[in-house]
DNA sequence: TTGAAAGCGGTACCAT
DNA sequence: ATGGTACCGCTTTCAA
């Protein structure tokens, strides 16, 4: 494989022409640049990214750290950054840290992270404070997607709103027993994740007590936004004292896996009860799963895109995307 | 960000034994790699990962091309294969190349792949002759998942059989009007694909004639390997002259599509119509589809294995994991 | 406009 | 067991 000499001897100049030629910086005669970039591509040379790295100080990388690939909405995600990032020049680190504490914290306390990338984003992944400041002190531009995390910009929905929107579709179509499937177990305080199942589960409940319905004991339970999840909890649901007419699932996920766990149990969709789920998965629509889409290949790229900017020097502010209502067969009016 | 220099200073020796003592090689006496240590840890040294590739000529770091992250199969191939190379030290870049010929070809045929990884995993990715030959020559270890190229070991399974399993199911349901979605049209003389799709035709039109079968006109169709390209494959294969009593579909995905398509238009699954699959997507079950499940995450598993075992010098060989019908209700007798 | 040379931060060989 | 030092392949002043 050839290097930049060989590149300059064929060339005819130095190494430091070739460089300056190949990067298109200036002070290169047009004919001397032709000469350059002509035996370039005869020698199919390609500059070594580590040496430049080593001089230039970037990376030309981003890490992208994420709890599950597997998952529709983060595979989303990284679809969506990998494809700007890609077209601007950026290669993409994948970090899957599931559930492996350990790994995060080696990940975001050792330099490795700075030292390997040029921007990091991370996706549904809660940084301790020392992790954050670890990572703040470097100084990479860092965006959270699909989340929020005070020190840094972040690109993601209104999981509160996007709860109430579920909810008063259902309260609109009749229901008053609304039952709730969340992430996690107590929200309120799992210090290493993000607020979203949390601000989910607090839509839920704002939206039923500002119409004046009740939360009845044993219409909370939680499915770990996995469908598996969705139907031990759904099951969960059908033994609390009051039948819920209607059941808002935190993820789409999970919600498909509560219907599934409804049809076992021998109850319709949406006959005789209504199931609404947070995401539009790319299979709910073939569900026909009522849902609140959120655009995860857009978050994706405009999260990409504020790193860009950011390590073109400007100053990154998060943003919020809209999400909406698609109605879909999973739900109608109470029984 | 302390260097390697600090470290000696602190530890109060050279940097060549600061660099042996942290990479746990011979000739340091225990005190001074204790030392060293200690001094790495309280300054949180971390080594340049660039720096030593350059000298080392090794990347610690594998890259991945695959067409789609958001896929399922894709997703948990990689989620496999980056478990095991994180937990031995190594990164993970991710190429998504979606639909991108260009792109491919960049990947493939300058040097930018073997400059930046020490091996390469391809996922259903077909490179050209010309660029195989390219990634060959430079030497980098490779290694093909879920599909097969001639010059590289691959990790896969039996697609023929996958294919032949399935169908031969709904014949002993008692079916004879079978129908077929495939992933790609015309695969015979796709040349940028894996030989998969072909394969998986391969084995519906086999079994159907080693039992005797006809193969009606309008009964093979084409999905592209998505729900939604399932669902339009699926209202072709209704408007055939002779209309099936069951779909095999080549993908879960597809079937999906297929299901949906079919209680749109009035037909109930199985009574009117079975439906079988290929993977076992983690929502199958939710969907009560019967299939023949791969496992892809050991698919990734394995294909990092023979990674790692070219890298440490081992001569890779290709693998066959079995696949197994999983007969859930999308399929019954026929009508 | 071009070239020479000093690093970037390590690794690995050769001395000691 | 340890230290000195020549690279690795580029980028980036600084001179010419």
């Amino acid at each position: 494989m050839s290097g930049i000499k060989d590149v300059a001897r064929e060339a005819g100049v130095s190494i430091a022409t070739v460089s300056r030629a190949l990067r298109g910086l200036p002070r290169v005669s047009d004919e001397t640049r032709e000469r350059v970039l002509a035996a370039a591509a005869r020698m199919e040379y390609v500059a070594s990214p580590h040496a430049a790295s080593l001089k230039s100080g970037q990376t030309r990388t981003v890490g992208v750290v994420v709890p599950n690939v597997t998952r529709w909405f983060f595979g989303s995600v990284i679809h969506g950054a990998e494809e700007l990032l890609r077209q601007e020049g950026y290669d993409v680190l994948l970090y899957d840290i599931t559930g492996d504490p350990e790994a995060r914290h080696r990940l975001f306390s050792t330099h490795l992270l700075s030292k390997r990338v040029d921007a990091v984003m991370v996706l549904a992944v809660r940084p301790t404070p020392e992790e954050v400041a670890s990572l703040v002190r470097v100084g990479s531009p860092t965006v959270v997607v699909g989340g929020y995390v005070p020190e840094w910009p972040s690109v993601r929905i209104d999981d509160v709103l996007a709860s109430r929107t579920a909810v008063r579709h259902l309260i609109e179509l009749g229901h008053e027993r609304i039952a709730h499937i969340g992430g996690t177990p107590d929200p309120e305080h799992a210090g290493l994740q993000l607020p979203t199942p949390h601000d989910r589960l607090e839509g839920y409940r704002q939206t039923m007590a500002e119409a004046g319905l009740a939360i009845e004991p044993g219409w909370e339970a939680y499915g770990d936004f996995t469908a598996r999840g969705g139907l031990t909890a759904c099951q969960q649901l059908l033994d609390a004292p009051t039948r819920p007419t209607a059941i808002f699932a935190a993820s789409d996920e999970m919600a498909i896996g509560a219907v599934h766990a409804l049809r076992k149990a021998g109850l319709r969709v949406p006959e005789d009860i209504s199931v609404v789920g947070i995401d539009d998965h790319e299979l709910s629509e073939f569900f026909d799963l009522t849902t609140v889409a959120q655009p995860a290949h857009d978050l994706g790229h405009r999260g990409a895109r504020i790193l860009l900017d950011a390590l073109a020097g400007h100053t990154p502010t998060g943003l919020v995307l809209p999400t909406r209502l698609v109605a879909r067969g999973s739900s109608a009016g109470a029984p």
